[in-house]
DNA sequence: TTGTTAAGGTCTACGGCGTTGGCATAAGGA
DNA sequence: TCCTTATGCCAACGCCGTAGACCTTAACAA
């Protein structure tokens, strides 16, 4: 095994491979996350990955630990794009609705890394950033510490976990080739009324929104819910007690 | 390849393997599940399987079209045991509440199971009556069968995703041996207040919430919600428009 | 300009994986 | 009792992750 992994900004010599490429942590996450959207989950090993970057697979435990250290550092690579594509406008219901989205869009962009990422804390730098920007924006609009502390942790467990969901039936569709959807509009349209009328009589308007997420009304519904804290807690204040 | 997977129903003959053990469906689902629960996702392989239960892997093959089939057979499994353990009392409100929890209980005593399953839509009679029993709740409330399609979408997607999401806390617990968690008390505690002052003032109410699950409090919102769109549908109802 | 050093490549090999096709055997109906 | 065939076992294929030894050349000092 390669001795040892050097951290990316330790680097120094970048001898191109018998081919002719020049790696980087950069190129090989960018390059793992074009094979999982374009040959699914099981398209990404070390050895198609070396072949895909024209290297010899050992030579990706020169920049990662493993392919585990490869999969977080793809988390990362995901959660730092949707904070990019991210714009504050100074109101934060609004911001961190559309933070909320952003996440959850960055990972269904490549539903197979994220359902590799979604559920690991990498605790890098740009997963900091983001839990650093939504406890800003809770604090900033008024929240006390307790308070903003619980609305972060139901907000980022719930862009994550939608996130994971979501991208699984995506993963999904594109394996089973929309085997999976088709339940909704066979099985379950064909149930008898007899057994089953509940899913018999809501069949049509299943088949319509299940394949919808639910994300963004969930989200609403919490971000409301905090709102109504917010301001309950300012009029208490203000009343006194 | 063995030619074709008999379903359980139509089996007939009873062979025992070389060692004695009686095979079937439920039989290999729960030595799957327990091959699971003790040894991690990456303890449960065909041969192991097959060893685990004195049969030869490719015994497997005859009751379950690949490992994915075996997969979805395990999801079935946690969806049924949920059902199982929860017995309705006739208000909507908190039966539905008492269900979520279940189906997150039912996945969280099976970390590694959830993770590969929580996604999956199988369509298999057990998760079917879940689906009914949910939908009968809801347009047993009173809600018109298009709002009860909203909130069944919402409901249980939400009670899958938190399921998943936090099973895949668990499961790197017991992999990683805890060092995930400490990244809240150490990385995160030992931000610099300077580049990261929300974090810094909260990281002691992070370290404590965030080896919590959201999922109740936000099953909650989501629950109340309902009941007054369910509420206010009513009025409107009573009133005239 | 040249020599030294070690980072960062390559090569080879190991054990384990899912899955398959062929074969043996005994369960259960006739 | 015999026959059929469901259901088990065996052997083998082509992958996989990754360890360790080895080679080559970039970077730097003299």
């Amino acid at each position: 095994m390669p001795k040892k992994v050097v951290p990316e900004t330790e680097r120094r010599r970048r001898r191109p491979t018998r081919q002719g490429t020049v790696l980087s942590e950069r190129l090989i996450v960018r390059t793992a996350l074009r094979m999982l959207h374009e040959h699914g989950a099981s398209g990404l090993t070390a050895r198609r990955l070396g072949a895909a970057l024209g290297a010899d697979p050992s030579t990706l435990y020169r920049y990662f630990a493993g392919l585990d250290g490869l999969t977080r550092a793809i988390g990362e690579e995901l959660m730092g794009r949707a904070l990019d594509s991210w714009t504050p406008t100074g109101t934060w219901r609004a911001d961190l609705r559309a933070l909320g989205l952003a996440i959850h869009a960055s990972y269904l962009a490549h539903p197979h890394a994220a359902l590799l990422t979604a559920s690991r804390v990498t605790g890098r730098p740009r997963e900091i950033a983001v839990d650093e920007t939504i406890l800003g924006l809770l604090r900033g609009a008024g929240f006390d510490d307790a308070d903003a502390v619980g609305v972060y942790h139901a907000f980022i467990d719930l862009a994550l976990a939608f996130a994971a969901l979501d991208a699984g039936a995506l993963a999904i569709k594109d394996e089973v080739r929309e085997a999976d959807e088709e339940v909704w509009t066979s099985t379950y349209a064909r149930l008898p009324a007899e057994t089953h009328p509940h899913i018999a009589a809501t069949a049509h308007l299943l088949a319509e929104r299940m394949n919808l997420s639910a994300y963004p009304v969930v989200l609403d519904t919490l971000l409301g819910q905090a709102e109504a804290r917010l301001t309950a807690a300012g009029n208490r204040g203000i009343g006194g007690q």
